[in-house]
DNA sequence: CGGCACGGTGTAACCGGTTTCAGTAACCGG
DNA sequence: CCGGTTACTGAAACCGGTTACACCGTGCCG
């Protein structure tokens, strides 16, 4: 059994105080006092128990991130600039992977029980959970979802880039252009959804859509199939991540059709694969949105802020041949 | 201020100790008096602060995983694995990324302190600080280094597949063999070093070794540079992991070395853009790694164990068009 | 010389739960 | 009708720290 305060109180001869005190602000104390304490701290191994002291200070000391997944290359950089962080301003940092799992309620819930505040990326809860959250008091901050009222937020920017891919790929030459994703799988593909629309809108880019299930190599396999039966192929295919434009451009070339002569195909994130397969994409700064994030709920654990931030990270068009022009 | 235990026994006119009965084992309590106490349960509110249960409970309801870094595909995918039984356990994950940082230890003896135990990957901490850890008896397990005396170890074959690796480039065609790697960056790769000596030897392959600095494509970037210094190219390279590896080969592709024609490439995890590249790899379940250590560490936790097990995991060669046998 | 400020320390009341132990009332069999 | 279970409940001790407050001695000032 590790040694307690008293213990350490007892053996150097003075009061629990005196000991906490030696420990947390050793000039409050004497000189000779501080060094009885200490010797009696090392000869016993003494170390403050966490618990006991978040208990005394009643805060945790440690953060919160949710996020569905750490599976793709999305998530596991945002994290990490956010534990960089978080870790940087002495803090621990819990995490909680939701899977989609209808119990992620629940589990934010008892997760947010644990922490001084969280992080809450993406498609993990519904805005009315983290409502109650914030109506509870818990400090909040999302990444990459809509603003939920009153509660600080940090994404990348989706619309404006969208839009310009869609003055790409008009450039490149296509005069028509198919939207790959899910919207409701999350918000940002909506978002990217609807600044593609209005790019197309404004450069005269003919414009549809095409709803897969999942947004993962399987789900663009299947679009690809969906394509090639249908009379003709779309001049181009903007996907709404990297997975699905990969799984797209290789089940196209098992059906013989060729990127970017017979189609132009785009993607998002910027992922690894996608310089291999040479596509072109959309990148974030995934280590920022974490980092900025741990800063904003910072900030608001310590009471710095009162007014809700937004903060929209700037993205950057990665074109590669996927998109090159096409000869007439 | 959230409700306590005292304002839920106040408001319902029974002692502290009947609401903690009726919290945590509702049946010892009678029918009227459980009404009454979630009632007013109910009414305040009232959440039991997992900090005071901690504390009475002499238990953080937590576990740690410390891992370098979380940037490659290679670690999340473990802590994925490994938050997903944790959290099935009903047990909160703490992480901690040491990036290689020479304040690690202080870092994870400061996690060792908010957790019950412990998960250790890689190249993160001196053995020196575990066993210092383990003499404190705080429950570990490690994942992906060399067992350490008395310590509970998950980890994946290495040197077998590796053997087997040397084995399938001869009959490729290959009479030599050059290993990509640092073997001071991590065990796993002085084991799959190991493994590759051995098979050639074997099989009669010539085998030699590059260091390189950063096992990432950089490095192989670099490699690439030097090997296309010297008189001829080797018959294969085998790197010790996947970036080292995408990272040569398109150096390669730059200054005209086609691959496989002019020289096979292998690398190691099997990460998402090796498909893409075609490269033949080794697949290992890093899941499994992560799953595996959860379970380990709760049976250490929940005292099931005694003796220290030792798992080793299977792991898979991938054979794809980067080492495909070559024309004579 | 009296009073005050101040450095240093101890006492005890917290923080918010769990759990032991003892006590009470209802119920049972003899 | 009595002794012994049985079912429930409450008082209080504990988990391991922090900190408000009181206290004491010393040095300084008027």
């Amino acid at each position: 059994m590790a040694s307690t305060i008293r213990d350490v109180a007892r053996s150097a001869g003075v009061s629990i105080a005196t000991v906490s005190r030696a420990m947390r602000e050793p000039s409050i104390v004497s000189v000779e006092t501080l060094r009885r304490v200490r010797a009696a701290a090392d000869e016993l191994d003494y170390t403050p128990s966490q618990l006991g002291r978040q208990l005394a200070e009643r805060r945790h000391g440690a953060n919160g991130i949710v996020f569905p997944d750490l599976s793709g290359p999305y998530y596991g950089e945002v994290v990490v600039g956010y534990e960089d962080v978080a870790s940087e301003l002495g803090r621990a940092v819990l995490i909680l992977a939701t899977h989609g799992r209808p119990a992620a309620r629940e589990m934010i819930t008892r997760l947010a029980g644990r922490c001084d505040g969280l992080v809450v990326l993406g498609h993990t809860v519904s805005d009315e959970a983290l409502l109650e959250l914030a109506e509870r008091g818990v400090p909040l901050v999302t990444v990459a979802r809509p603003p939920v009222a009153g509660v600080d937020s940090v994404a990348a920017e989706n619309h404006r880039t969208a839009f310009a891919l869609a003055t790409h790929l008009a450039d490149s030459g296509a005069r028509s252009v198919v939207f790959l994703g899910n919207p409701d799988r999350s918000p940002d593909v909506t978002e990217r959804r609807a600044g593609l629309f209005a790019g197309a809108r404004e450069v005269g880019l003919e414009v549809s859509e095409l709803r897969v299930e999942t947004m993962d190599e399987q789900g663009g396999a299947v679009a690809a199939e969906h394509l090639c039966q249908q009379p003709a192929l779309p001049d181009a295919i903007a996907c709404a991540n990297d997975e699905l434009a990969l799984g797209l451009m290789t089940a196209l070339r098992e059906r013989g059709v060729v990127v970017p002569r017979d189609v132009l195909v785009t993607g998002w994130d910027d992922v690894m694969a996608a310089r291999y397969a040479e596509l072109t994409t959309v990148r974030q700064p995934l280590r920022d949105l974490g980092a900025t994030a741990a800063r904003f709920l910072d900030d608001l654990i310590a009471g710095r802020r009162a007014e809700p931030r937004i903060e929209v990270l700037p993205t950057e068009l990665i074109v590669r041949s996927s998109s090159s022009p096409r000869e007439r």
